[in-house]
RNA sequence: CGCGGGAUGGAGCAGCCUGGUAGCUCGUUGGGCUCAUAACCCAAAGGUCGUUGGUUCAAAUCCAGCUCCCGCAACCA
């Protein structure tokens, strides 16, 4: 029987420098929901990479004393050990300086030119050559740059357009008939600020700089960023005009594009318009995520106040960095990122709530019955509630993660910890142990092995490498989204390991 | 009149679409417990839901004006 499908990808970062936290947040992202998807049993295919080529790489190559392809083999290095830090799944790592890509470029460009889809003209503007993009008159502040102040220039050049206009009214039918846009709101965003003004014609080629994929048939042309970046999510998977892949029949369309919230006008508008030229099925969802801010403040170099994950990940371990990512940024609006905060959910949830837990409960078992798992003996009310709370969270998270909610998926899975800890209050082990209550406490112990393995059987996706830890301390292979449907996977006489902490509390005043 | 988002107890958020006792996490205070990482459990205090007006029997929620913050404005995730 074949597999479901499910085509996942990030944006590509930029190869311009360290990916911040940002770009990592969407990586981690993508990740937590692929790692769900491939627990589900789909056959899941992730994506994510860098995007190298442009004049500001062009032109950190030539200060660095670099060429750009070494420039970005670099960066391309540093990025993919970033996301290897973050612990993230991804099945391919692409690069836009790959020479396949390039020449499946190429080939898109040319196809859309016969096609008179991209048309040759003039494109005048207000240039600012460090910031490398145009302005409009009204855009510029004092007569300069709005972006970092500078002078900026009359510049016109010969450039490719892309004809936008003859898409358009597909386009919106599409958006409006679907779910194609996530969140909402960014989908009337879209609609009335972009398509209902009327759509330019899109600049797709330029001249002022070399370090691109060059026009075949006009090669002082360099196809800009649209059509070499947006195409990584086709060309990587064996788009080819003159005939595709089996993997790319298979896999697209994409499933899930996912976005910062700055760049869903490109995967909305452009990228299913440049589709549709290509006679392509579009992509099912494009999910613009919100920001992690620094305190109040977009993180800017400017500003000084960017933050890497790695750093982060050093101080404070990689699920912990996860888990703030995945559960502190809400669904549509903007999520804070301050180091008090982290401190404060590193302790509450994953030390005391969960750490705790496991500790505790472990322990306890060790403690009465030499670590070994205690069959079932005598049952209560009691038990009832804590045993639903696990046997409903896979629904729960199910039904969440469908929507992308993923913090909302998390705190599920975390209340499955907060019932268990209530339970312990409730049933009072050590009383039992105390009367000498063996046939009770045995239930009591194999309830809450079980709701600990159940809820670390749904904490996989997120905190991958504390889950291995939990399972680990179980001593189990019962890992899998079936084994939690009835409450009864931890297999009994198994023997326990020791307990070890999975996470340290932090003083907050170092 | 360029477009859009936001303002909810000390902190971070939910609720608003589909009006009807304002909810969650953290923090604070008091109590309980001793299996555990001074963790866990219970309880309490704390908000006229930015502001003014309107609709309504009833407004955090719907409508209008205002103030402040933020983002976008054709390449900063």
């Amino acid at each position: 029987m074949e597999k479901n499908k499910f085509y996942i990808t990030t944006s590509i970062a930029y190869a311009s420098g360290k990916p911040h936290i940002g770009n990592t947040y969407e990586v981690v992202l993508a990740d937590s929901i692929a790692r769900f998807k491939r627990l589900q049993g789909y056959d899941v295919y992730f994506q994510t990479g860098t995007d190298e080529h442009g004049q500001k790489i062009e032109e950190k190559a030539i200060k660095a004393g670099l060429q750009p392809q070494e420039f970005v083999d670099d960066m391309a290095r540093e990025v993919r050990k970033i996301w290897d830090t973050m612990n993230t799944s991804y099945d391919k790592f692409v690069r836009t300086t790959n020479p396949k890509h390039e020449d499946i470029v190429k080939k898109i460009f040319k196809k859309l030119y016969d096609k008179g889809d991209i048309y040759k003209g003039r494109y005048e503007g207000l240039y600012c050559t460090p910031c490398e993009s145009f302005f409009t008159e009204s855009q510029l502040v004092d007569g300069k740059c709005p972006d970092c102040g500078r002078e900026v220039s009359k510049t016109s050049e010969e450039a490719y357009f892309f004809k936008m206009s003859k898409y358009v009214d597909k386009l919106l039918d599409y958006i409006e008939s679907s779910n194609f846009i996530q969140p909402e709101s960014r989908k009337n965003e879209m609609i009335n600020n972009f398509i209902k003004p009327g759509l330019q014609d899109l600049c797709v080629t330029r001249t002022s700089f070399k370090w691109g994929i060059p026009v075949d048939f006009d090669p002082l042309h360099v196809i800009y960023v649209w059509l070499d970046a947006l195409t990584n999510y086709i060309t990587f998977i064996g788009y080819d005009p003159d005939g595709s892949d089996e993997k790319f029949n298979k896999y697209w369309p994409c499933d899930v594009h996912l976005v910062g919230k700055d760049i869903i006008r490109f995967h909305t508008i452009y990228w299913p318009i440049i589709l549709m030229a290509l006679d392509l099925p579009l992509p099912k969802k494009v999910f613009g995520h919100p920001w992690l801010l620094v305190g109040n403040d977009k993180m800017s170099k400017s500003k000084g106040n960017i933050i890497y994950a790695d750093d982060l990940v050093k101080e404070y371990g990689v699920d912990a960095i996860r888990y703030y990512f995945l559960h502190e940024i809400p669904f549509a609006n903007d999520g804070t990122y301050t180091d008090e905060l982290l401190i404060e959910r590193y302790n509450s949830d994953l030390a005391n709530n969960l750490g705790n837990l496991v500790n505790r409960t472990i322990s306890m078992a060790h403690k009465y019955f030499d670590g070994v798992v205690p069959e079932v003996g005598i049952k209560e009310d009691v038990d009832n509630e804590l045993i639903n709370t696990c046997l409903n969270a896979y629904d729960l998270v199910n039904s969440k993660m469908d929507e992308l909610k993923v913090a909302d998926a998390i705190d599920v899975v975390f209340g499955i910890f907060k019932r268990a800890n209530k339970y312990i209050d409730e049933t009072m082990p050590w009383v039992l142990a105390k009367e000498g209550n063996t046939d009770r406490l045995k239930t009591v112990i194999y309830n809450l092995l079980e709701s600990i393995r159940i809820g670390t059987v749904l904490l996989q996706p997120f905190l991958p490498e504390t889950a291995d830890k939990i399972f680990s301390q179980l001593n189990t292979e019962n890992k899998s989204f079936e084994s939690i449907k009835e409450f009864n996977g931890l297999d009994t006489d198994i023997k326990l390991n020791n307990p070890e902490p999975l996470f340290v509390r932090i003083d907050k005043n170092k």
